[in-house]
DNA sequence: ATGTGC
């Protein structure tokens, strides 16, 4: 138990917050609300927690719809920390009869993509700085050829991965479509739900929607916050026979990709949380928390709808991200394969026992289910399997989880030594000198307790370990 | 999270 949990404890129940601690789950209820459900969330021993994400966490718990409909359970995830929409990060929601547009938020569809590749590490060191070059024009320098066809557009926000594919073999345009198309088609089954939800083109931005050749500038672009592209080696495998399955050996290159539906997910969100407040009964009193669901069965379908198409987006969008990275490895390495391992959302609103399971930074940890949980620029990455525990809601953590925020490490009188931000020996490649000190190591708490804590508690199993070799942040 | 927003 961590030294200070009576004091928070003490706090917390003062702010009107039922809280107990069971050694590693902490049940969170509103005081004047007993008859909401639990709010469960497993933390791992002496790691710092904040209040204010209990607060939150209760909140969501003791949602209600003058209309109708229930919130059933909510659990958050070891990494949950404060989010400024009124919901947590880590928090996962099983709703009936209403759906919570800010408990996914506006970063729709965020999520990690792996692949592996048969390139020796030295051999890769030994030409860092031409990837590098290469991937910053990519990636920052906009040399990328990311052209659409418009077709192949509104299939992709239609219908996802599979439209988009469809479509682009017919009408073959950019640096993507001249690759291997064929490649990324038998790869379509290793992304959950095979990238295909059903959307609606009529929510993307007119840029998007013009005839003939589109260039978006949000597609294959990494955005901003936590958002990376990493390269790393496959340092430890821990589940050979399910590594072996998945493609995965040690001592391999793999690269990660962690971004989502840029500003078409901002769009979504944002207009959801305008249209939910609109269609609050009038005279009902607006919840306290800020959070607000949606009860009509018609917005429901629409606001669904949408979100779909913000996720199918965000689907091609780290398609995109590791493809130019994919195609630089064959530029500089001869036609090296570099298969994809899971590409997996964990900021999406799916069905879920005969209602919706909405997840905000949580990872889905379905049984035999690839989990992707991303370290820092200076710790392992891990590739796990879901167990499809049913008390945690079948989710993992969707990364370490903050431990000090973004102003406080660049203008809160941080340390700033190299050291002391835990920077020493890593290769962050960015424009921006201040992502190294939000982003650095030391602004996350250690990913090791809070994976094990997801071990110990039937969540996840490892499968294998990945260390970074180089990390592209915008 | 966001071609960041008050």
């Amino acid at each position: 138990m961590q030294p200070n949990l009576n004091r928070l404890l003490r706090a917390l129940a003062r702010e009107g917050l039922d809280v107990t601690y069971d050694g590693r789950v902490y049940t969170v209820r509103l005081q004047r609300d007993a008859h909401a459900p639990p709010a469960e969330v497993l933390l791992p021993p002496d790691l710092p927690v904040e209040g204010k994400a209990f607060q939150q966490l209760a909140a969501l718990a003791a949602l209600k719809h003058p209309d109708g409909g229930a919130v059933k359970r909510v659990r958050a995830t070891p990494d949950f920390h404060p989010g400024d929409s009124g919901v947590a990060i880590g928090s996962v929601v099983h709703t009936e009869g209403l759906v919570v547009p800010g408990a996914v938020g506006t970063d729709i569809n965020c999520g990690m993509r792996l692949h592996v590749a048969d390139i020796p590490v030295e051999s890769f060191l030994a030409r860092r700085d031409a990837f590098v070059e290469r991937m910053k024009g990519h990636y920052f320098f906009g040399t990328r050829d990311v052209a659409l066809g418009s077709r192949a557009v509104e299939a992709l926000l239609r219908d996802g991965l599979p439209g988009w594919l469809v479509e682009t073999l017919e009408q073959p345009l950019g640096a993507v479509a001249r690759a291997d198309l064929g490649q990324l088609d038998r790869e379509s089954t290793r992304v959950y739900l095979g990238g295909a939800l059903e959307g609606d083109p009529a929510w993307a931005p007119t840029g998007l929607r013009r005839e003939g050749v589109v260039r978006d500038p949000g597609l294959a672009s990494i955005g901003g916050g936590n958002h990376f592209v990493e390269v790393q080696r496959v340092e430890a495998v821990v589940d050979r026979a399910r590594a072996w399955r998945w493609g995965v050996r040690e001592g391999q290159l793999a690269f990660m990709v962690h971004s989502g539906s840029r500003d078409l997910g901002k769009h979504v969100g944002h207009t959801w949380q305008e249209r939910a407040r609109a269609a609050w009964p009038v005279g009902a009193p607006l919840p306290e928390s800020g959070i607000l669901p949606l009860a009509d069965p018609a917005l429901v379908r629409e606001y669904l709808r949408a979100e779909a198409t913000a996720a199918n987006y965000a689907f091609l969008n780290r398609l995109l991200l590791a493809e130019l990275l994919r195609l630089t490895l064959r530029e500089l390495f001869g036609d090296v394969e570099a298969p994809l391992v899971y590409d997996v959302p964990h900021n999406i609103t799916l069905p879920w026992e005969g209602g919706w399971l909405a997840r905000k930074g949580a990872c889905p940890a379905e049984e035999e289910q690839p989990v992707i949980i991303p370290g820092s620029m200076g710790a392992e990455s891990y590739l796990m399997v879901g167990l499809g525990n049913a008390r945690a809601l079948a989710s993992a953590s969707h990364g370490a989880g903050r431990a000090r925020s973004r102003f406080s490490m660049a203008r809160g009188g941080a340390d700033q030594r190299e050291g002391a931000l835990g920077l020493t020996g890593v290769d962050c490649i960015t424009l921006r000198a201040e992502r190294r000190i939000e982003e650095a190591p030391a602004a996350y708490k250690p990913i090791g307790p809070v994976v094990a804590s997801q071990v110990e508690a039937g969540i996840v199993r490892e499968v294998a370990r990945m260390r970074p070799l180089m990390t592209f942040k915008a």
